[in-house]
DNA sequence: AGTGTATTTTGATATTTTTCTAAATAAGGA
DNA sequence: TCCTTATTTAGAAAAATATCAAAATACACT
């Protein structure tokens, strides 16, 4: 399992989970979001699943990606020890 | 100023940022709690400090650093609307 | 079976990051 | 000024990451 920090300092990766967090977006809406190609989208949705970040689905042909927050609720937690006062 | 995210997304530099939760450290103090080379603490350090996360301030040799959370509190705000239900 | 669409994997290259050694800087004290 | 201690900077090597083009896989439909 990949770590969620590194998979979170990637502005791009970043940038699909604000998208996943208005709804589910199959890879190919999300590639059109990002001037990269659908490989390069797919790693970092790889990335993105791998730090459990993001689940996914497969309908017919397309593949449905969908935030999943129990990660970053366990890091809010975490950062809210560091910043505590 | 360098981006908060990969600041984090280093292993070494979180361990750095819990020590000095507890209380300031002078450089030389982190180094000893690393199997790193001084150059390299250094190096990270000045990576924290790009990002904010720390201040530092010197008496006579030695470089204090501190945490310093506002940073972090932006990110958790951050995080909280991303995570949130 | 063959074709078309959506997505992932492979293999290669370019860039970034981590780490080290050695040199440089900063400050105090003899 | 010279020496010692603490820290940072410079330069280089090694490791990790991002990216692409091309090939492979998955699935629906005819």
């Amino acid at each position: 399992m990949r770590d969620v920090w590194s998979a979170l300092s990637d502005k791009t990766r970043r940038e699909i989970l604000m998208l996943l967090k208005s709804r589910p977006h199959t890879a190919g809406e999300l590639c059109d979001q990002f001037d990269l190609t659908a490989a390069t989208v797919s790693h970092h949705l790889s990335v993105l699943r791998e730090a459990n970040l993001v689940k996914t689905r497969r309908r017919a042909q397309t593949v449905i990606y969908s935030i999943n927050t129990t990660v970053l609720q366990d890091m809010l937690v975490y950062l809210m020890g560091v910043a505590r006062k």
